[in-house]
DNA sequence: TCAAAAGTGTTCTACCTACACCCATGT
DNA sequence: ACATGGGTGTAGGTAGAACACTTTTGA
């Protein structure tokens, strides 16, 4: 890291956290993941998950288990990915000068399963409260991202189920993006780039021709 | 941050520092910054120039007194972008966990001046000394992304004087990205995007027809 | 007058966009 | 038989790729 040896007891260190901006489709609705403050600062103002970083704790562990004891979600059912990191302005932590590195989470809204009581909750981005610190600029980037990411990759399968309509598909990306797709051209780029498989199973459903059922083909 | 109040003196705080992989177009190559180390661990390898952040110190100036004080560098003259954190590998620097958020910085290589003797010096990406830590990963990586970064956007100019030719700025390009490009279209593009204005002043420069000196105009 | 880099237009191709009709099912 | 969402093909436009010759200067 550095060149020259420094006395790393000489200052006092920033405190590190990670903060994850969890999204998930649900209700047809983008929706981002935020839990209720106890305490102050920002007491009863929303906040992302967070936790600071162990000193023997990988960051995405950290991210990991923010997830899990904020927001009492399963890591593993989660999609993780470094985003940025936050340190420009010393006081956007009250307390005590806090660098964030902040990750997206993508999950699949019915992989949770909420306890009653619980302070996490979803809350759709077109109506988001009143949050703590600086998180409003934070999920307003991460959306930016989101949408990026989709675009140029695979990104949306992270919110779907393992078996899909590509109808159901293409309301994700819809729901993400905030524009209608085309059917037929939405369909023919799938194809192209060879990311869903046929199932060969129909998805019998309502008064109407039965759905293929497809699943994500993990691109090389 | 987090939402539960936890007791910070509880745990031991990892290190944070900034890195930065400052690079330049010289002698038709791209270069990286890198510095000799005078000590332990990694005596005599190389390495990125970097700094603990201190506690009052916003990032971004924590990767501009790097550049000044590892590097001799101006920070002014760098046009600096976060890139990256690294804190998975709780050993990648030996002394210490730390946690590296990683810049990069382009910079105009005669707009830095070197002192005799110093130990920072531009190595082509060709031909990279052994390095120190993960830092031959965090330079692939910034590679990487700045190829990306400069097929998408403006990024090639920052490694520009203030005014230039058009032949001189499609060789930036073919430094960066490592293969030739066409003249014509590459100019149709420049037009069209209309990054770049004639100054309507000629580059007189050897037995052949002189060239427009132009410069660039910043996007809204 | 020659060498050396500057400057300039057109054609072909591939991809994206826009758009409308038939199909299989439940009621 | 009709209402509902599922499924398919084609034509036009646009942006990127390939490509070669004329111009201006210094020696």
């Amino acid at each position: 890291m550095v060149t020259k040896e420094e006395d790393f007891s000489k200052f006092q260190r920033p405190a590190i956290a990670v903060d994850v901006v969890v999204f998930t489709i649900k209700d047809g609705d983008l929706r981002v993941g935020l839990i209720e403050r106890e305490e102050e600062p920002f007491l009863g103002k929303h906040a992302l998950p967070g936790r600071f970083v162990r000193y023997d704790e990988p960051i995405e562990e950290t991210a990991k288990q923010a997830l899990k004891l904020k927001a009492n979600i399963n890591p593993h059912v989660v999609f993780l990915e470094q985003l940025y990191t936050v340190g420009q302005d010393l006081r956007r932590d009250t307390r005590i000068r806090t660098i964030s590195i902040v990750y997206y989470g993508l999950v699949e809204s019915n992989k949770i399963d909420f306890q009653p009581g619980q302070k996490f909750h979803w809350h759709s981005i077109y109506n988001l409260p009143v949050l703590a610190f600086d998180h409003k600029n934070i999920i307003e980037y991460a959306i930016k991202r989101l949408r990026k990411k989709v675009i140029e990759s695979d990104f949306a399968f992270q919110l779907m189920p393992e078996e899909f309509t590509l109808t159901e598909l293409q309301r994700a990306y819809e729901i993400i993006l905030n524009e209608k797709q085309d059917k037929r051209n939405f369909r023919k780029k799938l194809f192209e780039l060879k990311v869903v498989k046929a199932l060969h199973k129909k998805k019998m459903e309502g008064a109407h021709r039965p759905a293929e059922l497809f699943s994500f083909v993990r691109r090389k």
